[in-house]
DNA sequence: TTATATTTTAATAACGATTATTATTAATTT
DNA sequence: AAATTAATAATAATCGTTATTAAAATATAA
Protein backbone atom coordinates (compact mmCIF):
# COMPACT_ATOMS: atom_id res chain seq x y z
CA UNK A 1 0.00 0.00 0.00
CA UNK A 2 2.56 2.62 -0.85
CA UNK A 3 1.96 6.29 -2.41
CA UNK A 4 2.77 7.04 -5.97
CA UNK A 5 5.96 8.49 -5.23
CA UNK A 6 7.14 5.06 -3.42
CA UNK A 7 6.01 3.40 -6.21
CA UNK A 8 7.51 5.67 -8.60
CA UNK A 9 11.26 5.35 -6.83
CA UNK A 10 10.71 1.58 -6.44
CA UNK A 11 10.02 0.89 -10.66
CA UNK A 12 12.95 2.95 -11.36
CA UNK A 13 15.36 1.12 -8.71
CA UNK A 14 14.45 -1.99 -10.14
CA UNK A 15 14.98 -0.89 -14.06
CA UNK A 16 11.28 -0.12 -14.91
CA UNK A 17 9.63 2.75 -16.25
CA UNK A 18 6.83 4.92 -14.63
CA UNK A 19 3.73 5.12 -16.61
CA UNK A 20 0.05 6.23 -15.82
CA UNK A 21 -1.30 2.55 -16.50
CA UNK A 22 1.03 1.01 -14.14
CA UNK A 23 0.21 3.55 -11.44
CA UNK A 24 -2.97 3.18 -12.29
CA UNK A 25 -3.60 -0.42 -12.11
CA UNK A 26 -1.69 -0.48 -9.01
CA UNK A 27 -4.02 2.20 -7.22
CA UNK A 28 -6.80 0.32 -8.22
CA UNK A 29 -5.58 -2.81 -6.13
CA UNK A 30 -4.98 -0.73 -3.49
CA UNK A 31 -8.31 0.66 -3.29
CA UNK A 32 -10.54 -2.26 -3.31
CA UNK A 33 -10.74 -5.49 -1.11
CA UNK A 34 -12.50 -7.82 -3.88
CA UNK A 35 -9.22 -9.57 -4.96
CA UNK A 36 -10.27 -8.51 -8.72
CA UNK A 37 -8.95 -10.57 -11.63
CA UNK A 38 -7.33 -8.71 -14.64
CA UNK A 39 -10.97 -8.47 -16.22
CA UNK A 40 -11.74 -6.52 -13.17
CA UNK A 41 -9.12 -4.14 -13.07
CA UNK A 42 -9.42 -3.54 -17.20
CA UNK A 43 -13.14 -3.06 -16.62
CA UNK A 44 -12.57 -0.56 -13.50
CA UNK A 45 -9.81 1.39 -15.71
CA UNK A 46 -11.68 1.48 -18.78
CA UNK A 47 -13.62 4.55 -18.38
CA UNK A 48 -10.21 6.67 -17.45
CA UNK A 49 -8.05 5.03 -19.95
CA UNK A 50 -10.25 3.79 -23.03
CA UNK A 51 -7.25 2.54 -25.05
CA UNK A 52 -5.60 0.79 -22.69
CA UNK A 53 -5.60 -3.21 -23.26
CA UNK A 54 -5.61 -6.59 -21.36
CA UNK A 55 -2.36 -7.19 -22.35
CA UNK A 56 -0.69 -3.82 -20.70
CA UNK A 57 -2.90 -5.77 -17.46
CA UNK A 58 -0.87 -8.72 -17.52
CA UNK A 59 2.11 -7.30 -18.08
CA UNK A 60 1.76 -4.82 -15.44
CA UNK A 61 0.83 -6.76 -12.68
CA UNK A 62 3.46 -9.64 -13.34
CA UNK A 63 5.81 -6.58 -12.98
CA UNK A 64 4.26 -5.45 -9.71
CA UNK A 65 4.14 -8.79 -7.96
CA UNK A 66 7.95 -9.47 -9.24
CA UNK A 67 9.31 -5.93 -7.50
CA UNK A 68 7.23 -7.04 -4.38
CA UNK A 69 4.43 -4.79 -4.87
CA UNK A 70 1.38 -7.42 -4.98
CA UNK A 71 0.45 -10.93 -4.41
CA UNK A 72 -1.16 -13.22 -6.67
CA UNK A 73 -4.20 -15.49 -5.73
CA UNK A 74 -5.01 -18.69 -7.02
CA UNK A 75 -8.85 -19.83 -5.43
CA UNK A 76 -9.26 -22.53 -8.07
CA UNK A 77 -10.97 -20.40 -10.51
CA UNK A 78 -10.00 -20.49 -14.41
CA UNK A 79 -8.52 -16.51 -13.61
CA UNK A 80 -6.25 -15.23 -11.28
CA UNK A 81 -7.00 -12.96 -8.77
CA UNK A 82 -4.33 -9.90 -7.78
CA UNK A 83 -3.92 -8.25 -4.39
CA UNK A 84 -1.72 -5.11 -2.95
CA UNK A 85 -2.32 -6.34 0.65
CA UNK A 86 1.63 -8.22 0.95
CA UNK A 87 1.08 -8.51 4.54
CA UNK A 88 0.72 -12.58 5.71
CA UNK A 89 -2.98 -13.23 5.23
CA UNK A 90 -5.49 -15.86 4.09
CA UNK A 91 -7.96 -15.94 2.39
CA UNK A 92 -11.66 -16.92 2.21
CA UNK A 93 -14.15 -17.95 -0.70
CA UNK A 94 -17.46 -18.32 -0.91
CA UNK A 95 -18.63 -21.30 -3.20
CA UNK A 96 -21.84 -19.86 -3.73
CA UNK A 97 -21.25 -16.17 -4.48
CA UNK A 98 -17.61 -16.13 -5.53
CA UNK A 99 -16.24 -13.34 -3.10
CA UNK A 100 -12.92 -13.42 -2.03
CA UNK A 101 -12.24 -12.02 1.55
CA UNK A 102 -9.54 -11.50 3.76
CA UNK A 103 -8.49 -13.33 7.18
CA UNK A 104 -6.57 -11.20 9.34
CA UNK A 105 -4.98 -13.93 11.36
CA UNK A 106 -1.40 -15.18 12.76
CA UNK A 107 0.04 -17.94 10.85
CA UNK A 108 3.58 -18.40 12.74
CA UNK A 109 2.74 -20.73 14.60
CA UNK A 110 1.22 -23.20 11.66
CA UNK A 111 4.80 -22.29 9.65
CA UNK A 112 6.94 -23.39 12.46
CA UNK A 113 4.83 -26.42 12.44
CA UNK A 114 5.88 -26.99 8.69
CA UNK A 115 9.62 -26.46 9.06
CA UNK A 116 10.07 -29.54 11.19
CA UNK A 117 7.68 -31.34 9.16
CA UNK A 118 9.61 -30.60 5.96
CA UNK A 119 13.04 -30.92 4.53
CA UNK A 120 11.79 -27.42 2.10
CA UNK A 121 13.15 -23.84 3.21
CA UNK A 122 10.31 -22.10 3.05
CA UNK A 123 9.58 -18.99 1.44
CA UNK A 124 6.41 -18.52 0.83
CA UNK A 125 3.19 -19.88 1.32
CA UNK A 126 -0.98 -19.19 1.04
CA UNK A 127 -3.60 -20.12 2.55
CA UNK A 128 -7.22 -20.67 1.17
CA UNK A 129 -10.51 -21.55 3.17
CA UNK A 130 -14.11 -22.25 1.46
CA UNK A 131 -17.68 -21.81 2.58
CA UNK A 132 -20.63 -20.24 2.94
CA UNK A 133 -20.07 -16.21 3.29
CA UNK A 134 -22.75 -14.69 6.12
CA UNK A 135 -25.05 -12.91 3.34
CA UNK A 136 -25.31 -16.68 1.22
CA UNK A 137 -26.17 -18.38 4.77
CA UNK A 138 -28.60 -15.70 4.85
CA UNK A 139 -30.07 -16.09 1.58
CA UNK A 140 -30.00 -19.92 1.81
CA UNK A 141 -32.42 -20.02 5.50
CA UNK A 142 -34.42 -17.42 3.19
CA UNK A 143 -34.78 -19.87 0.75
CA UNK A 144 -35.47 -22.93 2.94
CA UNK B 1 -7.40 -44.82 -1.47
CA UNK B 2 -9.95 -47.31 -2.40
CA UNK B 3 -9.88 -50.28 -3.95
CA UNK B 4 -11.45 -50.97 -7.39
CA UNK B 5 -14.51 -52.72 -5.77
CA UNK B 6 -15.49 -49.81 -3.28
CA UNK B 7 -14.69 -47.35 -6.39
CA UNK B 8 -17.24 -49.35 -8.49
CA UNK B 9 -19.66 -49.46 -5.69
CA UNK B 10 -19.32 -45.74 -5.02
CA UNK B 11 -19.66 -44.57 -9.07
CA UNK B 12 -22.55 -46.67 -9.61
CA UNK B 13 -24.39 -45.64 -6.10
CA UNK B 14 -23.61 -42.21 -7.31
CA UNK B 15 -25.33 -42.72 -10.83
CA UNK B 16 -21.84 -43.18 -12.71
CA UNK B 17 -20.93 -46.00 -15.11
CA UNK B 18 -17.93 -48.05 -14.22
CA UNK B 19 -15.39 -48.45 -17.09
CA UNK B 20 -12.13 -49.28 -16.95
CA UNK B 21 -10.79 -45.95 -18.14
CA UNK B 22 -12.07 -44.27 -14.22
CA UNK B 23 -10.39 -46.96 -12.84
CA UNK B 24 -7.20 -46.90 -14.12
CA UNK B 25 -7.17 -42.75 -13.93
CA UNK B 26 -8.16 -43.17 -10.43
CA UNK B 27 -5.52 -46.06 -9.73
CA UNK B 28 -2.78 -43.75 -11.59
CA UNK B 29 -3.57 -41.45 -9.28
CA UNK B 30 -3.52 -44.00 -6.06
CA UNK B 31 -0.19 -45.11 -7.40
CA UNK B 32 1.79 -42.10 -7.27
CA UNK B 33 2.94 -38.97 -4.93
CA UNK B 34 3.61 -37.03 -7.58
CA UNK B 35 0.24 -34.81 -7.81
CA UNK B 36 0.11 -35.26 -11.56
CA UNK B 37 -1.80 -33.02 -13.51
CA UNK B 38 -4.02 -34.19 -16.89
CA UNK B 39 -1.19 -34.54 -19.41
CA UNK B 40 1.27 -36.59 -16.61
CA UNK B 41 -1.60 -39.32 -16.03
CA UNK B 42 -2.31 -39.13 -20.04
CA UNK B 43 1.28 -39.70 -20.55
CA UNK B 44 1.32 -42.26 -18.17
CA UNK B 45 -1.68 -44.28 -19.41
CA UNK B 46 -0.96 -43.85 -23.01
CA UNK B 47 0.85 -47.26 -23.00
CA UNK B 48 -1.91 -48.98 -21.70
CA UNK B 49 -5.28 -47.13 -23.41
CA UNK B 50 -3.54 -46.12 -26.39
CA UNK B 51 -7.22 -45.16 -28.07
CA UNK B 52 -8.01 -42.96 -24.48
CA UNK B 53 -8.13 -38.91 -24.99
CA UNK B 54 -7.22 -36.31 -22.85
CA UNK B 55 -10.77 -35.32 -22.65
CA UNK B 56 -11.60 -38.35 -21.18
CA UNK B 57 -9.03 -37.94 -18.57
CA UNK B 58 -10.59 -34.32 -17.68
CA UNK B 59 -14.50 -35.69 -17.74
CA UNK B 60 -13.30 -38.35 -15.62
CA UNK B 61 -11.46 -36.28 -12.91
CA UNK B 62 -14.36 -34.27 -12.44
CA UNK B 63 -16.27 -36.90 -12.08
CA UNK B 64 -14.04 -38.18 -9.55
CA UNK B 65 -13.92 -34.96 -7.52
CA UNK B 66 -17.62 -34.57 -7.59
CA UNK B 67 -17.91 -37.99 -5.67
CA UNK B 68 -15.55 -37.13 -3.06
CA UNK B 69 -12.73 -39.45 -4.28
CA UNK B 70 -9.52 -37.19 -4.88
CA UNK B 71 -8.87 -33.64 -4.39
CA UNK B 72 -7.74 -30.74 -7.00
CA UNK B 73 -4.97 -28.54 -6.36
CA UNK B 74 -3.84 -25.40 -7.53
CA UNK B 75 -0.36 -24.53 -6.49
CA UNK B 76 -0.49 -21.30 -9.51
CA UNK B 77 0.82 -23.23 -12.59
CA UNK B 78 -0.89 -23.03 -15.43
CA UNK B 79 -2.38 -26.65 -14.70
CA UNK B 80 -4.70 -28.07 -12.25
CA UNK B 81 -2.79 -31.50 -10.49
CA UNK B 82 -4.69 -34.03 -8.82
CA UNK B 83 -4.84 -36.11 -5.45
CA UNK B 84 -5.83 -39.34 -4.56
CA UNK B 85 -5.14 -38.44 -0.74
CA UNK B 86 -8.17 -36.83 0.32
CA UNK B 87 -7.12 -36.79 3.91
CA UNK B 88 -6.48 -33.58 5.13
CA UNK B 89 -3.20 -32.37 4.69
CA UNK B 90 -1.48 -29.34 3.13
CA UNK B 91 1.15 -29.15 0.14
CA UNK B 92 4.52 -27.86 -0.85
CA UNK B 93 6.24 -26.46 -3.98
CA UNK B 94 9.69 -26.10 -4.90
CA UNK B 95 10.12 -22.46 -7.23
CA UNK B 96 13.28 -24.51 -8.35
CA UNK B 97 12.22 -27.84 -9.86
CA UNK B 98 8.49 -27.44 -9.61
CA UNK B 99 7.65 -31.14 -7.38
CA UNK B 100 4.79 -31.05 -5.20
CA UNK B 101 5.37 -32.86 -1.99
CA UNK B 102 2.84 -33.47 0.57
CA UNK B 103 2.90 -32.11 4.46
CA UNK B 104 1.17 -34.42 6.95
CA UNK B 105 0.56 -32.31 9.40
CA UNK B 106 -2.61 -31.48 11.75
CA UNK B 107 -4.16 -27.80 10.98
CA UNK B 108 -7.25 -28.28 13.27
CA UNK B 109 -5.84 -25.27 15.54
CA UNK B 110 -5.69 -22.93 12.74
CA UNK B 111 -9.23 -24.39 11.28
CA UNK B 112 -10.43 -22.86 14.72
CA UNK B 113 -8.96 -19.67 14.58
CA UNK B 114 -10.14 -18.97 11.16
CA UNK B 115 -13.83 -19.99 12.76
CA UNK B 116 -13.09 -16.86 14.96
CA UNK B 117 -11.93 -14.71 12.74
CA UNK B 118 -14.59 -14.53 9.77
CA UNK B 119 -18.54 -14.73 9.43
CA UNK B 120 -18.19 -17.58 7.12
CA UNK B 121 -19.17 -21.38 7.34
CA UNK B 122 -16.23 -22.68 6.48
CA UNK B 123 -16.02 -26.61 4.70
CA UNK B 124 -13.07 -26.61 2.75
CA UNK B 125 -9.29 -25.42 3.19
CA UNK B 126 -6.12 -25.89 0.99
CA UNK B 127 -2.49 -24.79 2.34
CA UNK B 128 0.33 -24.57 -0.25
CA UNK B 129 4.15 -23.55 0.85
CA UNK B 130 6.88 -22.67 -1.59
CA UNK B 131 10.20 -22.90 -0.99
CA UNK B 132 13.08 -25.32 -1.77
CA UNK B 133 13.25 -28.63 -1.49
CA UNK B 134 16.30 -30.44 -0.36
CA UNK B 135 17.70 -31.77 -3.72
CA UNK B 136 17.38 -28.16 -5.36
CA UNK B 137 19.30 -26.66 -1.96
CA UNK B 138 22.12 -29.48 -2.44
CA UNK B 139 22.52 -28.45 -6.09
CA UNK B 140 22.93 -24.82 -5.42
CA UNK B 141 25.41 -25.23 -2.60
CA UNK B 142 27.20 -27.39 -5.05
CA UNK B 143 27.08 -24.84 -7.49
CA UNK B 144 28.04 -21.39 -5.75
C1' DT C 1 -28.07 -64.57 -22.07
C1' DT C 2 -29.54 -61.21 -25.13
C1' DA C 3 -31.74 -57.01 -26.48
C1' DT C 4 -32.46 -52.41 -25.23
C1' DA C 5 -31.80 -48.10 -23.24
C1' DT C 6 -28.58 -45.10 -21.64
C1' DT C 7 -24.15 -43.38 -20.64
C1' DT C 8 -19.36 -42.96 -21.83
C1' DT C 9 -15.74 -42.63 -24.88
C1' DA C 10 -12.88 -40.51 -28.33
C1' DA C 11 -12.17 -37.23 -31.75
C1' DT C 12 -12.79 -32.75 -32.96
C1' DA C 13 -13.85 -28.21 -32.55
C1' DA C 14 -14.67 -24.35 -29.52
C1' DC C 15 -13.56 -21.48 -25.67
C1' DG C 16 -11.16 -18.29 -22.84
C1' DA C 17 -7.32 -16.76 -20.01
C1' DT C 18 -2.85 -15.57 -20.81
C1' DT C 19 1.31 -14.65 -23.63
C1' DA C 20 3.94 -13.26 -27.80
C1' DT C 21 4.63 -10.04 -31.54
C1' DT C 22 5.31 -5.62 -33.53
C1' DA C 23 4.58 -0.95 -34.91
C1' DT C 24 3.70 3.15 -32.47
C1' DT C 25 4.09 6.02 -28.56
C1' DA C 26 5.97 7.65 -24.27
C1' DA C 27 9.49 7.99 -20.52
C1' DT C 28 14.25 8.65 -19.39
C1' DT C 29 18.97 10.28 -20.22
C1' DT C 30 22.36 13.28 -21.93
C1' DA D 1 15.15 19.25 -26.45
C1' DA D 2 16.90 15.22 -29.02
C1' DA D 3 18.21 10.66 -28.77
C1' DT D 4 17.68 6.36 -26.63
C1' DT D 5 15.27 2.97 -24.73
C1' DA D 6 11.29 0.74 -22.99
C1' DA D 7 6.14 0.49 -22.73
C1' DT D 8 1.74 0.57 -24.84
C1' DA D 9 -1.95 -1.10 -27.73
C1' DA D 10 -3.68 -4.01 -31.11
C1' DT D 11 -3.56 -8.32 -32.90
C1' DA D 12 -2.59 -12.93 -33.30
C1' DA D 13 -1.02 -17.11 -31.14
C1' DT D 14 -0.87 -20.45 -27.41
C1' DC D 15 -2.49 -23.85 -24.46
C1' DG D 16 -5.30 -25.86 -20.75
C1' DT D 17 -9.87 -27.00 -20.47
C1' DT D 18 -14.75 -27.64 -21.99
C1' DA D 19 -18.50 -28.64 -25.36
C1' DT D 20 -20.22 -31.44 -29.11
C1' DT D 21 -21.45 -35.60 -31.36
C1' DA D 22 -21.19 -40.09 -33.50
C1' DA D 23 -19.65 -44.60 -32.17
C1' DA D 24 -18.82 -47.92 -28.55
C1' DA D 25 -19.48 -49.86 -24.07
C1' DT D 26 -22.10 -50.55 -19.78
C1' DA D 27 -26.09 -51.68 -17.07
C1' DT D 28 -30.78 -53.32 -16.84
C1' DA D 29 -34.57 -56.24 -17.62
C1' DA D 30 -36.88 -59.69 -20.12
Amino acid sequence: MLDNQKVTELLRKKGFKVTPQRLAIYNALCNTKAHPNAEMIFNKLQPYYPTMSLATIYKTVDILHEIGLITILNVGEDAFRYDANTSSHAHICCTSCGRVDDIMMDFNECLGEVSKHSSYDVHRHQFYFYGTCSECQAKKVKAS
